[in-house]
DNA sequence: TTGAGTGCCGCCCTCTGCTGGTCTACC
DNA sequence: AGGTAGACCAGCAGAGGGCGGCACTCAA
């Protein structure tokens, strides 16, 4: 509902209000605040064909109206209710209402009659319907100072509803009218020694219905004190409220009820706002202070007042007259045009104090300082420790309390809790890589992820994270943390070394007890001093206690005790593609079996020379041999078949180079007895 | 009407932490 | 040779900071 009117305010308003019925009850209600407060305005003139307006004009007080008549359009207004679609019309072509001028020190006289509406599709602008005669016709008059504008609304209302409320907002020119029964609102013209008059009528009202409550203090109590109802209101009305707004602006609220009105829902026509529904039962016939709420039918915006609506209205309208000449972006008003132009041109008049940051408007370089010098965080979390500069923030906060996620995502199940997070895991549907490293160019979904890319991969000086448990060095923090989770974590269950009964409840320290088992010969033979580190070499050694020899030669039936003992004796005796190694003197010439003979004589040869080197060695080992060599004894040890070939000396350690050649890296830290030394060269 | 102040939404960023694949040493 | 486990690394999500922009309120 939208009417044009003057800006000058009204701070006074004297509302009466007449129902029109079977045995017509009239109630007048006269809502008046001290003089110097008033603007006054003209006495409308009444429907003519009325009588009981007449009636109504007789008992209204006349002094200051000007008489200025005016005809005015239909404003189109509708007012929606949260019951159904009350419609309420400002014509602006009713010549019944006269409105004068705004003058200082005017009051305003709202007259309600009461008309029943024929349907509600009943044409608003079409008054032929409204038959004057038809009691129950519903009509609501009101015409209002400022700019001169006369105004005819009226309710479209053919449910019934127990409880009734008209709002009127006289300087913004919304009149929210819901749920009236038929009545016709007329505004009238008051003066101040009318208010004197109607003292009584309000407080008898007040008295009867004992819960006229008064919102805005003294003010609304002079309001009442110098207004009221006549005696019969009382039997109809049961709020009038009138509410001096903010900034002037004046609110008219009246509440009715014990007018028998069904409940009509609707759903909300485009512009119109519409009212919370008080709870309240039928015929109730004491007053409530009813909470009003008014809604926005485009969007969720409610507000208190029917003015912050109607304004709020505005920003749904299409109408933004204000173009930005460089990029046709257009704006409401000329302040937003202004703030977007300096977005262009870059200029930023509010400047920090503290620091070289310049915003383009003063809230911007409030939150700035906030966040970055004064640090104030008014927006505190109720249920942790959190504050935020903004509520925004805040708002976001809470859902990490609330597990919220309002935001899916369209391909898989995932949900976010802001928009951001969302389309940063949209990057996982896409395959978008948008960090690209500027050295090796890797491209990465995330600027994080490439950036530790780069302090890891291409950063000198790069931080290490030290454990403080163990002298592990990690160059990440979150790899820090897995180590510590899977090495350091006391664990309940107790972990056994498997080396000895020892017990541990976390695995650092098992693995480095178990590595104190590593270099202890802890195979211990049972019927000698022999002992090992491996159990293998047991398994071994004890067959020479019980002369088990489990390897048979196919060929010629000899049995052996190892695996690699059989492998030498068919090798020598039983292939004939057997090509013996032979070693070299490399001062002499002369060829050995084994490499340690061969050194034996070259240092005898050459008592300087040192050992050769693994090439050196390498070398020699693919000279052929002269002839096969004597077979040794099969049954003979490992330790016994070297020293019988005369390959070892008894106790001899063998090269570890030489080994690290033949394994290709096989573990030398385990003892090297002769089988296995055998077994290797064979290999 | 204007400007300060406020609120809200959106965008982008950093920091943080978890997860799983890969590499490597060790057994 | 194969299994295991720890370090390394990229991918990805949670949380929050900071700012741009605009609508709205309110007082001058």
């Amino acid at each position: 509902m939208r009417h044009e009117a003057d800006s000058n305010g009204l701070s006074g308003l004297r509302v009466q209000a007449t129902l029109l019925g079977g045995g017509v009850i009239m109630a007048g209600a006269e809502l008046s605040v001290p003089p110097e407060q008033f603007t006054q305005i003209k006495e409308p003139e009444l429907i003519p064909d009325r009588a009981l307006q007449e009636e109504e004009e007789e008992e209204t007080d006349n002094d200051g109206v000007c008489g200025v008549k005016e005809q005015s359009g239909s404003a189109g207004l509708e007012v929606e209710s949260a019951q159904g679609p009350l419609q309420t019309t400002i014509l602006e072509e009713v010549p019944e209402l006269v409105l004068a001028a705004p003058e200082e020190s005017e009051r305003h006289i709202l007259t309600l009659r009461t008309v029943h509406f024929p349907s509600e599709e009943a044409e608003l602008q079409d008054l032929s319907w409204l038959d004057p005669q038809q009691e129950d016709e519903m009509q609501v008059t009101v015409s209002q100072a400022g700019g001169g504008v006369q105004s005819l609304v009226w309710l479209e209302e053919a449910a019934q509803q127990s409880l009734h409320q008209c709002v009127l907002n006289v300087q913004e020119e919304v009149y929210s009218l819901q749920e009236m029964e038929v009545m016709q609102f007329q505004l009238l013209e008051e003066n101040v020694t009318r208010a004197g008059e109607d003292c009584k009528s309000a407080m008898n009202l007040e008295e009867s219905t004992g819960s006229v409550k008064l919102q805005k203090g003294q003010e609304e109590e002079q309001l009442l004190a110098e207004g009221g109802f006549s005696e019969k209101a009382e039997e109809q009305f049961f709020l009038v409220e009138a509410r001096p707004g903010d900034e002037g602006r004046d609110e008219i609220v009246l509440t009715f009820s014990n007018l028998n009105m069904e409940e009509q829902k609707e759903k909300p026509q485009p512009g119109q706002a519409h009212l919370e529904k008080p709870s309240t039962t039928k015929n109730q016939k004491k007053a409530k202070e009813v909470k009003r709420t008014f809604h926005c039918s485009f969007c969720k915006f409610t507000s208190s007042r029917v003015s912050s609506l109607n304004r709020h209205v505005k920003i749904h309208s299409t109408e933004k007259p204000h173009v930005c000449h460089l990029c046709l972006k257009a704006f409401r008003t000329v302040t937003l045009l202004r703030n977007h132009v300096n977005t262009h041109t870059g200029t930023r008049p509010h400047k920090c104090a503290d620091c070289d940051m310049a915003f383009v408007t003063s809230g911007e370089l409030v939150r700035h300082r906030r966040y970055k010098h004064t640090h104030e965080k008014p927006f505190k979390c109720s249920v942790c420790k959190y504050a935020s500069v903004e509520a925004s923030k805040l708002k976001r906060h809470i859902r990490s309390h609330t597990g919220e996620r309002p935001f899916q995502c369209s391909l898989c199940s995932y949900a976010s809790k802001d928009t951001y997070k969302l389309k940063r895991h949209m990057r996982t549907h896409s395959g978008e890589k948008p960090y690209e490293c500027h050295i090796c160019h890797a491209r990465f979904t995330q600027s994080g992820t490439m950036k530790m890319h780069v302090l890891q991969k291409h950063s000198e000086n790069v931080p290490k994270y030290q454990c403080p448990h163990c002298a592990t060095i990690i160059a990440r923090k979150s790899d820090l943390r897995v180590h510590l989770r899977n090495l350091h974590t006391y664990e309940t269950a107790e972990m056994k070394c498997r080396y000895c009964p020892a017990v541990f409840h976390d695995r650092y320290t098992l693995i480095q007890h178990q590595k104190t088992h590593k270099n202890e010969k802890r195979f211990k033979c049972e019927y000698c001093s022999y002992a090992c580190k491996q159990e293998r070499h047991m398994t071994v050694h004890i067959r020479t206690h019980t002369g088990e020899k489990p390897f048979v030669c196919l060929t010629c039936n000899k049995c052996f005790r190892q695996q690699q003992l059989l492998n030498v004796h068919f090798k020598k005796y039983h292939d004939t593609n057997f090509v013996p190694t032979v070693y070299e003197c490399p001062k002499c010439g002369k060829g050995f079996s084994r490499w340690s003979n061969m050194h034996r004589h070259s240092e005898k040869c050459n008592s300087g020379q040192e050992k050769p080197t693994t090439v050196e060695k390498e070398r020699a080992m693919k000279r052929k041999p002269a002839s096969p060599r004597e077979p040794a004894k099969e049954d003979a040890t490992a330790e016994e078949v070297s020293l019988m070939n005369g390959e070892l000396y008894p106790g001899e350690m063998v090269p570890v180079d030489f080994l690290e050649a033949k394994t290709e890296g096989e573990d030398l830290e385990e003892d090297l007895t002769c089988d296995m030394i055998l077994a290797l060269m064979d290999k």
